[in-house]
DNA sequence: TATTGTTATACTCTATAACTATA
DNA sequence: TATAGTTATAGAGTATAACAATA
């Protein structure tokens, strides 16, 4: 239907990443784990939308560079939890910090009812789509089974 | 900065790009070249934000599967000229609709007034964001000369 | 000397399939 | 029998470096 939007990233902040050893896949396993706690390889997999495949490989490189830590699950010999390390957290809550910044200068120099009037809209169109996705992919769904 | 806001096509609409043989990148090439007309491999690199030799594999992927043609430019012996064929021409048309109809379902159900201030904020918001990332490789660019 | 596009090579992200250890 | 994670293999997308043909 559409062009992938690729990237919000710029060269320079995908270098940067690069060069601390965290790409933007490892990165989202980060963002994850800081936003929701430690969680098993196969949760990240449905969380992240990818294969389990995928997050061994993930989190064998975050923990090659020192961001986050393979622990044993207590109740479950087969499973391991993903956990930041101290400098996994601290890199993400410095991503955090320089999110909510960036949310304050979007919006400088917009009165509070234009702000307020365009996130109402963002959240109409958002539904919107969301709604438009789920009546594509079950009419999808339904031809798949016919 | 943050997150790659990675893609906005579903899964199902994945799929169908790629029974076609249209991967996401040869999907980008095949755009560019609808709206501007036909192109140099050199031009494209430019224009995607990738090396010269990643367009190389792009374009072999198109002609393989008929959806674009190299052809000899007029004035210059070492270029090629990137065409659509009719394949990808109707590809495009196609594609082209979808998003006109996807935008009119987005804002439906919307007044015209909140459509407007919508539009408005998020064109603001995203002159501050242009601005930030220019004022950002800037500095970068700065410091890299020091 | 500079530019266009290619061959050679490598890394990240993704997938499926087959396997081991555990539940 | 089912689940968690791994090894094996493969394909798309990206990069740099070296090279040929042409400007």
């Amino acid at each position: 239907m559409l062009l992938a939007l690729s990237n919000v990233l710029t060269d320079d902040q995908e270098r940067e990443l690069d060069r601390r050893g965290l790409t933007p896949a490892r990165t989202h396993v980060l963002w994850l784990v800081f936003h929701e706690g430690p969680r098993t390889q196969a949760e990240l997999a449905v969380a992240l939308g990818v294969s389990p495949r995928n997050v061994t490989t993930l989190v064998d490189g975050l923990e090659a560079t020192g961001f986050a830590r393979r622990e044993p699950h207590p109740h479950d010999r087969r499973a391991v939890l993903v956990t930041l390390s101290a400098r996994g957290e601290e890199a993400m809550r410095a991503m955090d910090a320089e999110h909510t910044e960036l949310g304050g200068q979007l919006v400088a120099g917009m009165d509070d009812a234009d702000v307020e009037t365009t996130l109402r809209g963002l959240r109409h169109v958002l539904g919107r789509l969301t709604q438009l996705i789920a009546e594509h992919e079950a009419r999808a769904d339904a031809e798949g089974r016919t």
